[in-house]
DNA sequence: CGCTTCATTCAGAAATTTGTGAAGTTAAGG
DNA sequence: CCTTAACTTCACAAATTTCTGAATGAAGCG
C-alpha cells in the first residue's frame, strides 16, 4: 500500500486515476493542463486544492497552475475562493456546478447559430445548400431548448437518488 | 458580384462563410482541416464534393484532403461514395446523419463512465471524493439515457417542420 | 498488359502550442 | 513602510502538431 502524507489515501492510485481521467478530457478537446488540474481537484477529498498542492501533485510550475486555473475559471468549471485574510487561493469544484457548465455550452451554441444564420443568408434561402443550413440551424435551436429541460430533470433525479 | 465557374454562386461569400463556420468548429475542439473540409461540404449545393474540388476551394494539397476526410469518415460526420466504375471519390454530408453523429458521442460517454468507475474504486466509495465521483458518474449515465430520447423528439419535430 | 488518374502514405519543414524560469505585481503582517 | 508570500505575466525553448511534396499503391480504360 502506497500511503503518503496526503491524508491516508493511496497516492499512486489517485495519481493514476487523475492522469487517466485527464487523458479522456484531453481527447474530448480540453487542453492538457486544465484537464489535469481539473481531474486533480475532482479527486481531492475537499474538492479543493491550493496552487502549491496542485503544483506538487502534478509536478508543474506555478505558472502552469495559474494558466490552467484561469481557463477553468473562465469556463465556470472551477471557482476561486480565498479565506478572508490570507492570500492563499483555493480552487474549488463546486459539486454539481461544473457539469452544468459542461452541458451549458450555451455560448458555443449561440455562436454556431449565428454562423449558420449567416450561412443561410450567404448561400440563399432557396438554394439546396441554404435549405440544408436552415435545417441544421433548426436542429441547434431545438437542442438548445431541450438541454435546459434535461438539466431540470437531472436535478430532480439527483435529488431523489442522492438526497441533498 | 463575384461569380465564378462554381455554378453561379457568390464564391467569395461562400468561402467567407466556410472559413467562419470552420473557425467555430475549431474553437469547439475540431482540428482545422477536418473543420474546413466539413464546412465546405456543408455549404456545397450537392452536400458532396470531390477531392479535387475540396483542394481547390480550400487551397490545400491532396494529402491534406485525404487526412481530413479520414478523420471525418471515422467519426461518421461524412461518408465516402464513389460512382461505380470510377475511382474519383465523392465525400458526402448525409443530410441529418452528421449531427446525429455529433450528438451521439456515445463512445466518448462510455469511456468517461469507465474512467469514473475506476475513480470510484481507486478513491473508495465512502470517501468524500469517491462520493463526488459516483455522483458525476450518475450524471453521465443519466445524460446518456436522455440523449437518445431527445434525438427521437428531434426526428418528430423535424418531420413536422421540414416534411421529409 | 501498360498507361493514366486518383488516392494514400511518409518524411520532413514550418508553424503553432505548451510549459518554464524569471521578473513583476499585489496585498498581508509585522 | 518594509518584508515576504502568493499569484500573474512574459519571453523564450522545447515539444507537438500540421501540412506539404514526393514516392507508392490501386483501379479503370484502352
Amino acid at each position: 500500500m502506497t500511503e503518503t502524507a496526503g491524508g491516508g489515501r493511496d497516492a499512486e492510485a489517485v495519481s493514476k486515476f487523475v492522469e487517466s481521467f485527464a487523458a479522456q478530457l484531453v481527447e474530448a478537446g480540453m487542453q492538457r493542463m486544465p484537464a489535469r488540474i481539473f481531474a486533480a481537484l475532482l479527486s481531492s477529498d475537499e474538492g479543493a486544492m491550493t496552487s502549491a498542492e496542485l503544483g506538487e501533485q502534478l509536478q508543474i510550475s506555478p505558472a502552469a497552475v495559474s494558466g490552467g486555473v484561469r481557463y477553468l475559471a473562465q469556463t465556470h468549471m472551477v471557482s476561486r475562493e480565498r479565506e478572508p485574510g490570507s492570500r492563499r487561493e483555493r480552487y474549488v469544484v463546486h459539486g454539481d456546478q461544473w457539469y452544468e457548465a459542461l452541458t451549458n455550452r450555451e455560448a458555443v451554441l449561440k455562436r454556431w447559430e449565428g454562423a449558420l444564420r449567416d450561412g443561410v443568408t450567404s448561400l440563399g434561402e432557396n438554394t439546396p445548400a441554404g435549405r440544408r443550413m436552415a435545417e441544421t440551424l433548426a436542429f441547434f435551436e431545438f437542442i438548445e431548448g431541450e438541454v435546459s429541460a434535461m438539466m431540470e430533470r437531472w436535478r430532480v433525479h439527483r435529488q431523489q437518488v442522492f438526497g441533498d
